[in-house]
DNA sequence: CCTAATCTCTGACTAAAGTCAGAGAAGCAT
DNA sequence: ATGCTTCTCTGACTTTAGTCAGAGATTAGG
């Protein structure tokens, strides 16, 4: 069995040579491939200028110039953004829409040109295989960001750890405050909460905060439903212990619920033995400790 | 279940963003994209600029720019084809194997680092999707070319054929001098011979004659073994089929021995039907024919 | 209010990635 | 030998893809 690294970079070679006809869309149109992909980008619902240069990885200031040429070409439109009047906001006019659309259709056609040679059978392979590898080459993506616990993601990916364990728990679950009460203990220099990231967007969350001179607590662990599977549960654990260790913990403790038997099994595999109780949590049934070397 | 042109462009737009990585091999090399490209190109085996030129897709000046470029660095030889004057051949000094090694390692350890947060069953699923992949577009993206009866890769490919017809019949077999005798029976105005070329090289071939007003005969079918499974035969029947339409036939014929049953299966399933021995060729031992609509 | 940070824009510029025309040499067929 | 094709190379040039500095406006925090 050959080894991944192998595949991936023969994949990638014979992937780019093909490929190469998708990223064709835009010849004929007028336009360089720059200015296209922009168009692209900011798409039919617009697109705020910041997002644009992280997403495309591009200079503000040649950013601001592909904006004035495609505004020239009246396809595109660019006004201050209401939040914030630093920043721009670019849409589409109609012709831009119209552009836009006929990229889209030439390069659904693209690939269906490329795919035409397949049996049906081996289509639906190709896709389950490519639907595996960008799966699985998103999940080793992922980016673990420490951000303030009352920032925009960080209270998205709590409510939504909420609202799972009022749906499991068998009496439901209420937060109470916590969600703005409890965002302290999770900020330095004694916590912190970690977002993980696919592509800017939360896909699993953890807290960690220090609770005695050796201790730390790892609290609110979520993985969303749509990642679970891929092994993120796990990284976001051990991407925790690491964040004790750092806190100066020699020790690691966490409370869960018996209903959430896979979590219990994931910390029983990372090596956390059941302890006595700690804390005084109403949901709490089980908790686990774990020596960190 | 979604279709496969939507998978393969979402995966088109997030495999590049993130394998963006696996190209950056050069950077910290003091040389940029194109030279680096070029250098890795010729390897350690040397390389021809015309078949340089097909890989890479360069302008004959450019490229020569390029290696005028490589050579001032004293990491690339360009010499003379000793088979063709006109043409050139380029080699890597020491240094620039070097070099190449350097930029070899580095794409390695950058495919090795996307990778790392995978698990060991990851990385196999992820090798196996690959791969799955990389063979399915493959063999969606090969050509099907006419050739010259005794042109290398139709010699190759025919002596492959006849020495796998040769392990599989009981008694053996003995082409004769059917390679270069035949040959002018697969050329025009009245045959032709087709080799399928997957990234230059041969992968399967055919031929078709026509053998009297009306009729066609497809010969010399071959598939080579690493592409059999992902329906090439059929493919490459159905693309000689449509060369003997185009040759004005309106019925095909073709012959094969029962030993090749997987081959018989195929012709079925393709709507040839048995019929009498139209020839006197001694291995052959089932014979079918198809009206071409 | 003040200060620092953030965002966009414009001036000025560079490097890289090429293209096209045409010349010279080599190869092939008649 | 002649004429045509093929390949590379050089001159001359253009476009694309940016980078960096710094100014002006806005926002946030003390």
């Amino acid at each position: 069995m050959e080894d991944v690294v192998t595949t991936l970079r023969r994949f990638n070679r014979s992937y780019t040579q093909r490929i190469g006809v998708l990223d064709d869309s835009f010849l004929g149109s007028g336009r360089p491939l720059g200015p296209s992909r922009l168009l692209f980008e900011i798409g039919p619902d617009g697109a705020g200028v910041l997002d644009l240069r992280a997403r495309l990885g591009l200079d503000s200031g040649y950013l601001s110039r592909l904006l004035r040429q495609l505004e020239a070409e009246g396809v595109v439109t660019v006004t201050s953004d209401p939040d914030d009047a630093r920043r721009r906001v670019g849409t589409l006019t109609d012709h831009g829409l119209g552009e836009w659309s006929a990229l889209d259709r030439k390069s659904d056609e693209l690939a269906e040109r490329l795919v035409a040679p397949l049996s049906e059978r081996q289509r639906q392979q190709l896709g389950e295989a490519l639907a595996t590898a960008d799966r699985l080459l998103r999940a080793a993506t992922m980016s673990f960001d420490a951000v303030d616990p009352e920032s925009a993601d960080a209270i998205w990916a709590l409510e939504q750890y909420f609202a799972e364990l009022d749906r499991r728990f068998p009496t439901g679950f209420d937060p109470g405050n916590a969600l703005r009460g409890d965002a302290p203990s999770y900020r330095s220099p004694n916590g912190v909460f970690v977002v993980v990231h696919s592509d800017g967007e939360p896909a699993a969350c953890g807290g960690v905060q220090r609770i005695d001179e050796t201790t730390c607590e790892i609290k609110r662990m979520w993985v969303r439903a749509e990642w679970r599977g891929v092994g993120l549960g796990r990284r976001l654990l051990d991407h925790l212990e690491q964040r004790c260790r750092e806190l100066g913990g020699a020790r690691v403790v966490l409370d869960t619920n018996s209903v959430l038997t896979e979590a219990i099994s994931m910390y029983e595999r990372a090596g956390f033995r059941s302890t006595e109780c700690y804390n005084d949590n109403p949901y709490a049934l089980r908790w686990f400790e774990k020596q960190l070397s």
